[in-house]
DNA sequence: AAAATAAACGATGAACGTATCCTTAATTAT
DNA sequence: ATAATTAAGGATACGTTCATCGTTTATTTT
């Protein structure tokens, strides 16, 4: 995964509250989503902290979303939870890498695709999410990408070390 | 750092091994580059395992690249250290987003950028690096990629009441 | 006011990646 | 042969993430 797994758990949770104002337990939460319920609770602990989510102790209590959903981004969660410089840098961990000087021979490609995944996670809203857990009741399906399914990489088949692109 | 830094190592120790068919010591590569000796030791007995290096115990011992560096890909180095399916899956960890059904709504950005990252990776070889250590003594600037050096996500700016911020 | 509920908080434990150290085995040089 | 050298392998330590548990605090219900 490119995220870490407790990132992975918020969206899911987040995508599962209701947004009528009412209040959700990270127990329940849990359960429907088969998460860890404890582990949960403290990720919804730290949204809640970010502002991201209310939270109310007490009966009838638990978290809400503090936003509508589609003014939440799949980013937000991401940089609260992984850091906002979690994929920055270069992507070798070549400490003189830096853009402007000395760039690795992979910089580039990783800054374009570094700017693709930003984009599309300051574009994609918790609401999206929503739409996708209702459409998962009734399978649709869509997409046909290969990439992910095809992770192999083969030994160099080309010339000198040309780098053509 | 996409990668681990385990890799990382592995990609600078193996651009830094001469190609005259003598054998360099983790030793001393370490102490060339910085890095912690008996960790880059490991490291390279992996890939020595993998076929990747040769190696040879005893007085004039030590590592090497077991076929001419243009024929080491980046991402062979990758997938040995940190596996193959590292970054295979659902980026947000949905187990059913699975490309035929039910994609999340990152699935397609984050197969192409999959894509675009394996090509890459499959065409970058350890020459390269090379040349880019060449480089780095009279250093030759190059390249303009903000997209590293700007990774704030900001929220959604989309319609509906007033965002303070 | 008392009881029940549920988040907040702190301590703890397991798993993994990073990193070090020591012993063993293989090879070379003397 | 012996000694020196160097990778191989195992044990250990540390930090971080993932995960659980128990106590405290806030809120609602009775």
């Amino acid at each position: 995964m490119l995220f870490s797994t407790a990132t992975g758990y918020a969206l899911r949770a987040l995508a599962a509250m209701p947004e009528d104002g009412t209040y959700s337990l990270a127990k329940d939460l849990a359960s429907k989503l088969g998460l860890p319920g404890p582990y949960l609770a403290k990720i919804l602990q730290t949204l809640a902290q970010e502002g991201m989510l209310n939270s109310v102790r007490g009966p009838r209590g638990g978290f809400r979303l503090s936003r509508p959903a589609h003014r939440i981004t799949v980013g937000e969660v991401v940089n609260v939870l992984d850091g906002m410089d979690a994929m920055t840098g270069c992507v070798m961990g070549f400490v003189n890498c830096d853009g402007r000087d000395k760039p690795c021979p992979l910089h580039e490609a990783w800054c374009e695709v570094k700017a693709h995944l930003d984009t599309t996670m300051s574009m994609v809203t918790i609401r999206d999410l929503q739409l996708l857990d209702l459409r998962n009741q009734s399978g649709s399906p869509r997409a046909r990408c290969t990439a992910a399914k095809n992770p192999i990489i083969l030994p160099a088949s080309v010339p000198t070390g040309s780098l053509g692109k």
